[in-house]
RNA sequence: GCGGGCGUGGUGAAAUUGGCAGACACGCAAGAUUUAGGUUCUUGUGCCGUAAGGUGUGCAGGUUCAAGUCCUGUCGCCCGCACCA
């Protein structure tokens, strides 16, 4: 028998990496005969870092059902690419005088050597870059095609710009009233904007979430953050004759309406500033509002403040009882109509509120407790009382009812409303798509011809973002400077930029025809490809990316570019890894591990196989440096069977069970995304085999072919010396296995008596429920227990246990 | 406040329809071989107890022959949203 040498990854892994490279295994085909299967990671920003290992932690799970698929005979699309524009390349290139374009080259190459470092078998030929002009003239196209269909519009409108980014952020980016990526304060700044109208689609966006294989926690929180309500606005009156209309999910307690509340920054107030007694104090309190950022208009949410307008009254619809209206900054401009009808007794705001002015309480729902002390607001066991013809009704009864009633009058309608807002789309920021829209003072927003595209970035001297809040490209006066396409005159461009999330809506339509330059990707590809098979990402991007794609895709879907309604059938989400220490890994913590440190001392392959291992892979799991040399003796030990194979091609009757086992269990506990209890499996049956002192060339093949998905290179390493197969385990055919093999002839019952385990025995597999029963009494354990005492009741678990309730 | 999730050994974690709690690892202990910087192998390892046995999945109840799993209550932690009418 000939000694293998000692298992040297920094030989090995190189050398199949390259391998694979020149056979091309990888590739995907566009055109094929086999079933296709598009698995999809989020391609990453090339930050200067590097790569982290949080990355890897996806790109292996889905390389290893990559790998499967391919090993069960799909063609399978498993691409990479660059997601480059951003903040953080632009904010280097500035502090250090370089162009983002040269920043952007360099860790693309730094991420690019460390990725094929991990042997995940991407499909190179098919890598995209999103700051690439052949790439973003399509995200470009896409823009003038929402433009064209009037889902990309310009607005004036308070945004929240983050002080030091000196940029306008999307509301999905500002976290807790700070920029999500600086944490700087976020002020309200007046601007004009471009908006995309995801608003339109708010509601195909909640109820296509049937049509995919999403987590429910994923879907709950799309909902969520869509925030469909339903209910009705109602339009009351004013004592000068004007219409203040409000919408409430709670029609029902139109009676209990004791007076109205409108945002500081509602139009009626600029409309009737003639006739309001105490304009003095509104105003004030209007610019204190104003002055107050997200953050403490949020925060001090608790003490309710505001201003009674003297002079005039609103009159309820249902009663025309008139109420007096206050301005208070709880309500919200921007949500509804920005006015709502006040029902202390229902509502714990409004109660608060009234129980400070000292404004009437009136109960018209039954069942609470004392409304003068406490708002009732479960809706569900309520009757309606004080609310004339509604009284008696239940909740939802007088829901009905009083819309009927309103729509009869026409002082009010059904409604429907989310808190879903427009999507802020424009950056004042230099490395971004340019918006490929000219401004003409005749013809005004005009969409630059497609002919023209791509609109590339000029170059410029600065990058710096200006402090009046311009774009840097506004000082570049020979790019901005330009004709109108429309009419012929001078015009000038836009100067601000598109979003990172903008790239990012699309580029999984890119790689299934990457270097197309007639469209964004040929038909056939897109009907071939679309949709994604399965996307694996993280919950941070639930409510930015995720979404922000669904929409474009439904919009390409709209105007027959794409053929699916949705881009991804199947969504799974990894969990965060933690610093050894369970702490969120970061420089400032210390608790930082470099994927090449890893790399270089124990592997790749033990890299993968310890991030598969480390715990459900849902979950957030803390590093290990111990644990990881686990998986360093599993590499090992399988390398090492190699000394201990015989020439047998078949596999030894002992181990047919464990084998075909272990076969169904990797096999199933892919598709269901646990890795660790596959690995875990794979390491009891390398415990069974070693326990016999060899192992056959037959079952050294399957364990080979079982490993290979998790540490590819060792395995066609083993594959290769030991001669196990032609051409690269890589794509070998998966193992079928015996279902029969997989049930043992004997097996091991468990009998308890009054539930508790007294005894093992070991019978035929088959047994009956008499046979087990008489077997389970014969044991001098189980005889200790029961003698003496009445039999009551047996219970037989088929092939699983015995119970013997005795007293 | 709303929505989602979690709580199991010294550690990371396992556990179809309720059916042997702790698979598989890490660590630790003892031993063997042996390399003398971390190797490999064997055995043991939830807790109490020499043992028989008892006990044990955040806590308190309940259903059941049987509960980590189902039900009720409660405590603690994490994530997302939040004055959204």
């Amino acid at each position: 028998m000939k000694m293998t040498e000692k298992y040297n990854h920094k030989n090995v892994e190189p050398k199949w990496q390259k391998a694979w490279e020149q056979a091309g295994i990888f590739h995907a085909e566009n055109d094929s005969s086999k079933p296709k299967y598009y698995t999809l990671i989020e391609f990453p920003y090339p930050s200067g870092q590097g790569l982290h290992v949080g990355h890897p932690r996806s790109y292996t799970a889905l390389d290893i059902v990559s790998r499967k698929r391919r090993m069960q005979g799909y063609n399978v699309l498993y691409p990479i690419g660059w997601d480059a524009f951003g903040l953080p390349t632009e904010n280097f290139a500035i502090k250090n005088h370089v162009h983002p374009k040269d920043v952007t080259k360099k860790n693309v190459a730094r991420f690019k050597s460390q990725l094929q470092s991990l042997g995940i078998s991407f499909d190179w030929s098919r890598e995209i870059n999103t700051t690439d002009p052949s790439y973003y003239k399509w995200t470009q196209w896409i823009f003038l095609q929402l433009f064209k269909k009037g889902l990309a519009y310009k607005k004036e409108m308070a945004v929240n710009w983050c002080t030091s980014c000196k940029c306008v952020l999307a509301n999905e980016e500002v976290v807790n009233g700070a920029c999500e990526r600086c944490g700087s304060e976020v002020v309200r700044k007046v601007k004009s904007q471009w908006m995309l109208k995801i608003t339109a689609y708010a509601e195909r966006l909640i109820n296509d979430l049937d049509l995919v294989n999403y987590p429910d926690r994923v879907k709950a929180q799309q909902k969520n953050w869509i925030g469909r309500s339903t209910g009705a606005e109602v339009d009351f009156t004013t004592t000068t004759g004007d219409i203040l209309t409000v919408y409430t999910t709670r029609p029902d307690t139109l009676f209990g309406a004791t007076y109205m509340v409108i945002s500081p920054e509602h139009p009626i107030i600029e409309k009737l500033s003639g006739v309001i007694g105490n304009m003095d104090e509104i105003r004030k309190y209007q610019e204190a509002a104003a002055r107050k950022s997200d953050f403490e208009r949020t925060e001090v949410a608790k003490d309710k403040t505001g201003v009674k307008i003297e002079g005039v009254e609103a009159v309820n619809p249902v009663n025309g009882r008139q109420i007096p209206v206050f301005i208070s900054d709880y309500v919200l401009v921007s949500y509804g109509t920005g006015a709502i009808m006040a029902v202390p007794a229902h509502d714990t705001r409004d109660h608060d509120f009234a129980v400070k002015f000292g404004l009437p309480i009136i109960e018209v729902v039954k069942g609470g407790e004392d409304v003068q002390k406490e708002a009732f607001t479960d809706c569900a066991t309520g009757i309606m009382t004080n609310s004339d013809y509604l009284d008696g009704l239940s909740v939802d009864d007088a829901k009905k009812k009083i819309i009927e009633k309103l729509e009869e009058s026409g002082k009010g309608k059904a409604k429907v409303n989310y808190k879903l807002r427009d999507w802020v789309f424009s950056r004042q920021r230099y490395w971004g798509e340019p918006i490929p829209i000219v401004h003409c003072p005749c013809c005004g927003a005009v969409p630059i011809d497609e002919s023209e595209l791509p609109l590339e970035l000029p170059e410029v001297e600065s990058y710096e973002p200006t402090d009046n809040g311009e774009s840097p490209l506004a000082k570049m006066t020979d790019w901005v400077n330009t004709k109108c396409p429309k009419c012929g005159g001078d015009a000038k461009r836009e100067t601000d930029t598109m979003p990172q999330w903008a790239g990012s809506s699309w580029y999984f339509l890119r790689y299934m025809d990457p270097h197309n330059d007639k469209a964004l990707a040929s038909k056939e590809a897109l009907d071939y490809w679309t949709p994604v098979d399965w996307y694996n990402g993280g919950m941070e991007h639930t409510t930015l990316h995720l979404l922000y794609s669904r929409f474009w895709h439904k919009f390409l879907y709209d105007i027959g570019v794409v053929p699916t309604p949705e881009p991804y059938a199947k969504r799974t989400s990894h969990g965060m890894i933690l610093g050894e220490n369970g702490e969120k890994m970061s420089k400032s913590r210390g608790n930082v591990v470099n994927p090449d440190d890893i790399v270089n001392e124990y592997g790749a392959d033990t890299m993968r196989l310890f991030e598969m291992f480390i715990g459900d892979f849902e979950n957030a799991a803390p590093w290990s440096s111990s644990s990881i040399r686990g998986c360093r003796r599993l590499a090992e030990r399988f390398y090492n069977l190699m000394n201990i194979m015989t020439d047998d091609e078949g596999i030894r009757a002992e181990l047919e069970g464990p084998v075909n086992k272990t076969i169904k269990k990797v096999g199933d506990d892919i598709e269901i995304l646990k890795f660790n209890t596959a690995i875990a499996a794979l390491m009891s049956l390398i415990n069974d085999i070693t326990a016999t002192g060899s192992v056959t060339k037959g079952e050294l093949k399957v364990f080979t072919i079982l490993m290979s998905p998790f540490a590819p290179h060792i395995a066609e390493e083993v594959w290769s010396q030991a001669g196990l197969g032609e051409g690269f385990v890589s794509i070998a055919p998966w193992p079928e296995y015996d279902e029969s093999k997989c049930v043992e002839s004997t097996i091991e019952i468990v009998v308890q008596v009054n539930g508790k385990v007294r005894d093992k025995i070991k019978v035929a597999a088959d047994i009956d429920q008499e046979g087990a029963l008489s077997q389970a009494k014969a044991s001098e354990k189980v005889q200790s227990f029961i003698e003496g005492k009445n039999i009551v009741k047996e219970i037989y678990v088929k092939g699983k246990l015995v119970n013997i309730v005795a007293k």
